[in-house]
DNA sequence: GTCTATACTTCGATAGAC
DNA sequence: GTCTATCGAAGTATAGAC
């Protein structure tokens, strides 16, 4: 059926049944019992690859954040956007949201910090700083910059920020949390276009 | 020290130290034997009070269901206060969300809901259906009677009940999930604040 | 209603043979 | 690197004495 998957590692292989059980039920609904049944090996050999249960998730969110980097604007990159005008910035901002979702791996690793970052820690602080605040700053400095270019409104750009990232984190909670058993495809199809009308309504409200 | 607590049955002290520690560290990660311990019986006195574990967070939910169908508004009430103009409703709309939140007993409950949204069906099911598609739609005929007022632009009545509401869900999930160990007045300030900000800017974007 | 005692299950993790 | 075997800890729940 998949024959891909017999020559793959058993590191690897762990890796991928984690993140698929991980992300269907939860962290501490998974056993280790149950990962090694799915892999095809006993429990015990687990402990070969990875230290403790506690070391897969690690590695998983270390791929996760490794991920994500590899995505993004530079500053640069956006100074030069914002001076084709608002429409195109918001429409390329939505795209990039989406494009940070754009394999069922990194899928099923969504979900998983989604349904995670409060029982660890170490997820939490990741979703704050990585998925909230930083987000947050670079859309301040993109109010700003068009604020300057006198392109939209002199409206305090930090209330600008969350009016327009809220949106995204809670369509993303919406999903992810609320109706993760929905069809992919059509979840992705419906959030582009409702962030697009969502930075349609904005920059009427806001365009000078 | 707290002279009441040794009075009250032993069911309602379960009950209590239940929520307590549920809040605090999630459903799963409490267990029988530390509620037992907390409330000063054995584990297996519980069971004369409750059937089971999951039993006490049902008791719980039920509790939380209804303390929030004791507040809100009738639809008369609201269609009355329309009329006042959409300034004051907005006003109001903030106060409703908080007043939800007004005793330390139903912050921990909010907590709770927020934590096992996803582990839990029940909770997940009624937090779509009561937290967020109902006020939805509230706030849906409420834009829509104000724009048949034309107190406001004719703008998608859905929409703008999206654009109003999901910062609420946003800054719910932001204080329950991300900041929870703050403090709780200060939160509830802080939340007064933006929401307020929020309708204004909102509400300047869609003014006739 | 609470206690002691205990049954039964599942969990994460380790030791040591192959 | 995988196996068998096993451990100790922790979990929910029940039975029966008081």
């Amino acid at each position: 059926m998949n024959n891909q998957n017999q020559k793959k590692p058993t590191k690897e292989k762990i890796f991928d049944v984690s993140v698929e059980l991980f992300a269907q039920k939860g962290f501490n609904a998974v056993s280790v019992r149950e990962i090694a049944r799915k892999v095809g090996i006993r429990e015990s050999s687990i402990y070969n690859h990875y230290k403790n249960k506690e070391a897969i998730l690690e590695a998983i969110m270390d791929y996760f954040k490794n991920e994500l980097s590899q995505g993004g604007l530079s500053v640069n990159d956006a100074e030069a956007l914002i001076e084709q005008g608002p429409e195109i910035f918001f429409e390329l901002g939505a795209k990039m949201y989406i494009e940070q979702i754009n394999t069922p791996q990194m899928e099923k690793i969504w979900r998983l910090v989604s349904i995670e970052t409060y029982h660890n820690d170490k997820i939490r602080e990741f979703f704050k700083k990585e998925i909230l605040e930083e987000p947050i700053n670079v859309w301040e400095n993109t109010f700003q910059t068009m604020i300057e270019k006198k392109m939209i409104k002199p409206l305090n750009p930090r209330t600008l920020a969350y009016e327009y990232y809220s949106f995204a984190i809670f369509l993303f909670f919406e999903y992810f949390v609320l109706e993760y058993d929905k069809d992919f495809k059509t979840y992705m199809d419906l959030t582009q276009e409702k962030m697009a009308k969502h930075a349609e309504f904005l920059l009427a409200a806001i365009k000078m």
